[in-house]
DNA sequence: TGGGGTTCATGTAAATAACACGCAAAGTCC
DNA sequence: GGACTTTGCGTGTTATTTACATGAACCCCA
């Protein structure tokens, strides 16, 4: 057994990529590091998983301290173990993303922070660790389960219109759509109720408000549904803002 | 920095869920543990990560232990980490998969084992630790990847035939498929090379064997594709074995 | 109060992909 | 050489996906 023990030297932590959704893109919640190693740049909130403690807890725990939230989206994605990743000693990581209403709270950082803020997804520049690579890999996850999963809707206000959910995709996939091609399939799916309200205050044609069905949200969440359409021919998405 | 150094107090592991196929069915090699804890019960393969080993290292080292097998698909699947997973301390384990063929190989327990064997997946009772969970993951993972990579080639011999290779699929699946239907989708993807051979002492009409191009494999597994084929109405596939 | 600006909402025809389905050909076995 | 088994193809039918344009609703401002 004394052998055995030689191997409990070793810790591991979780780190938590948390998107949002605003103005039009995909944000991540960085924070910038209040300690050593790496004080003063960004990396992704994460501690280390403490001893009894579950993976799936400290990720939610470390998204609670930072945001107050709690039944969020979160799934787990990977691991990551390289053996030099971090420089005080052999720390694996359990990589989770989670997915927010950006508009629903406010961003406290938490101690291990000097600050934390919103980054679009396309300004992220070195962070902390291998923090890339991890954001990254959840980037590349929740790009798929967008077209397996109704899961964008977690990224949206309780009442949103047609048009910000379409955003909301091009978004995530990179892509533009046609606008009655979307609609077409979104609708198809009896995933929105018609709320019978508009948006007020636009300098426009008002837009329709739906939800979505909580119930048949659920049932498509565990079944997966198969949503593929083709990029746009006609409106690319931008690759500048506005 | 001491407090830093109470969590490092844990180890980690990786566990690796093998899978041939034979027979036409689907198989997990597993082994039955000759050490505490657990001892004799069957398991999945796996050891303790070395404390300058990376994970992926690791999961290849004990393939290889057990079926002198490298360069051989590996693919992580997740991160269980309940707190009282493992009785001799806290040890979360890095789950991953692999696909080999089945024939290539003689399988010579390693020394955590006094025996490793191929079980049918259908035939899998009770395993040790949370390994029921952890397969389960992984199979679920492969299903998924076989409708989206040409991961299920790994699974056959270098020559095969198509029905052969149906039969993978539906074993993967747990479904039926139309003949004609499949073939046709298959040979649309210009994955398959015919051979000009075929197959030699069998009791019918001999199938022309195949192998699959190397080239547009890789860019296939790279950029993914879709393999999505209704099950069949009229011979669904057989849950009992012949 | 009406004209300009902007976004919303919607339907159809053409092309493509998926589906169900049956029969002749190529071997082995006896 | 006749019976048996599995292979290997092609086609009509249906469902899904794609491309595409115009009038309607609202705000703002002159």
């Amino acid at each position: 057994m004394t052998e055995f023990n030689n191997f409990f030297k070793s810790a591991f932590s979780v780190d938590n990529v948390i998107f949002g959704f605003d103005e039009g893109d995909l944000k991540v919640l960085l924070i910038n590091r209040g300690a050593e190693p790496y004080k003063g740049m960004w990396a992704l909130p994460g501690d280390l998983v403490y001893p009894n403690e579950d993976l799936d807890s400290a990720a939610g725990r470390v998204l609670e301290e930072l945001t107050g939230l709690r039944d969020v989206y979160l799934e787990q994605v990977n691991a990551f173990g390289a053996v030099n990743r971090h420089p005080l000693g052999r720390v694996i990581t359990v990589a989770y993303y989670s997915l927010i209403k950006i508009s629903n709270y406010v961003v406290t950082p938490a101690s291990f922070a000097q600050q934390a803020k919103w980054h679009s997804l396309g300004e992220v520049n070195t962070l902390a660790f291998d923090h890339n690579e991890i954001l990254n890999a959840c980037y590349q996850r929740l790009k798929q389960r967008v077209r397996t999963r109704p899961v964008g809707f977690e990224l949206l206000p309780p009442k949103f219109t047609l048009t910000e959910l379409q955003h909301l995709y091009e978004a995530i996939l990179e892509t533009g759509l046609d606008k009655r091609n979307f609609r077409k399939k979104i609708l198809s799916m009896n995933l929105l109720v018609d709320l019978d309200e508009t948006q007020e205050g636009v300098a426009h044609r008002p837009a329709k408000l739906y939800q979505f069905a909580q119930e048949r949200y659920e049932k498509l969440v565990r079944e997966g549904f198969s949503f593929e359409l083709k990029e746009s021919k006609r409106k690319p998405s931008s690759p500048l803002p506005a």
